[in-house]
DNA sequence: TCCATTTGACCACG
DNA sequence: CGTGGTCAAATGGA
């Protein structure tokens, strides 16, 4: 395949979306969650030209520089971005549609006109999204709710990310790591009931990581994530699992206040991998260690086994599907309100 | 048989 | 005491 004329077609795709966007300009005050994944997506597809470019040009000698400057980009951008929330919290929240759909068209735009070397659209939306989820929670911990109790956990990381459209909608989102279940449980004033997960290798490695993943009651094709403790498996030169490049240089580096700049990116891959595989049930196994990245993606898939750069692979999972970025397309327009969880809520 | 998920019960915290 | 987080037995798939 050219590497080029596919990058094109990105391209090409992101400025049919920026125009379906501008025609749906009228309906933001009405619609604006419509709005939104409607930029998700036009930044989706100009992040992944943009990671093509990247990834065929500087990158290719080492992959990981573009993963690191990106990171990088994300640093800044998270700390002046902390800066505007932490002043203009309320007025962000009414504001946040508009920025961003602003931020994206622009950035769209003028990506396609002039080059794609900085895009941090991507970047910016991840980082407006778990900002934005970030005070709420240091709001939430201030006021209404109370501390988590296990305090061994550490910091809360939290972030919400799209639901996978393909196969089961209620499955949780990929972001790299494998994850075993050990709860779910109804939580107050909550529609969905909230999945308690801790990392596969707990016992084997000791690994403290756990996340807990809820749907949102005004959009289920929406997931909260909230990420405790730190994966320490990947640590071990024995351990199966390991982390995207990405996750990999942060996670090092990682302050607490930064802490929750690390899944973006992450969690875009992921998420757009995870398209590729079609979908997956939940009730996969994950089974053994051998498992990792292929063309069966269960909900414990993880990249660094065989794949050294998931970038490449996640390029080519968009690609090669013939019709490129389809399956987010549909994933993040068609709604599927399935809700299996709600069907199998119990008491407590 | 192994391992992941389900799910009712238990427990910690405020 | 209510709620959220975790445990662990039961269950089921490969």
């Amino acid at each position: 395949m050219d590497n080029i004329s596919e990058t094109v077609s990105l391209i090409h795709r992101g400025c049919n979306l920026a125009r379906d966007l501008e025609s749906n300009l009228p309906n933001l005050p009405s619609r604006p969650e419509t709005v939104s994944k409607s930029l998700d997506e036009i930044i989706r597809v100009f992040g992944a030209a943009r990671e093509r470019l990247q990834s065929s040009s500087a990158a290719q000698h080492d992959p990981m520089s573009s993963y690191v400057h990106v990171a990088q980009q994300q640093q800044q951008i998270d700390a002046s971005l902390h800066e505007w929330l932490r002043c203009n919290y309320t007025q962000a929240m009414e504001d946040l549609h508009i920025q961003t759909q602003r931020f994206a068209s622009e950035k769209s735009i003028a990506a396609t006109q002039t080059d794609m070397r900085d895009s941090g659209a991507d970047v910016l939306h991840g980082q407006i999204h778990q900002a934005i989820v970030s005070h709420e929670l240091n709001a939430a911990s201030s006021s209404q709710s109370r501390p988590r109790r296990r305090r061994d956990d550490g910091e809360i990381r939290k972030l919400t990310v799209p639901a996978p459209r393909i196969g089961n909608t209620e499955i949780p989102p990929e972001d790299g790591f494998t994850w075993r279940k050990y709860g779910q449980k109804e939580i107050m004033g909550c529609r969905f009931p909230r999945g308690y997960y801790r990392c596969t290798h707990q016992k084997l490695y000791n690994c403290p990581a756990k996340k807990q993943v809820q749907r949102l009651d005004n959009d289920p094709l929406t997931f909260e994530v909230m990420y405790r403790g730190d994966h320490t498996c990947h640590m071990s030169s024995t351990a199966p699992s390991s982390l995207p490049p990405s996750d990999q240089i942060k996670q090092e580096t990682m302050t607490q206040t930064h802490a929750v700049t690390t899944q973006p990116l992450g969690t875009w891959l992921s998420m757009d991998f995870n398209a590729r595989g079609g979908g997956s049930s939940s009730g996969g196994r994950g089974d053994g260690d051998g498992d990792g990245v292929g063309t069966s993606i269960t909900t414990t898939t993880r990249y660094g086994k065989d794949v050294e750069f998931p970038v490449v692979d996640l390029a080519d999972a968009m690609f090669n599907s013939g019709s490129s970025s389809s399956n987010s397309m549909d994933f993040m327009f068609t709604s599927s309100m399935d809700s299996k969880w709600e069907s199998g809520d119990k008491k407590n």
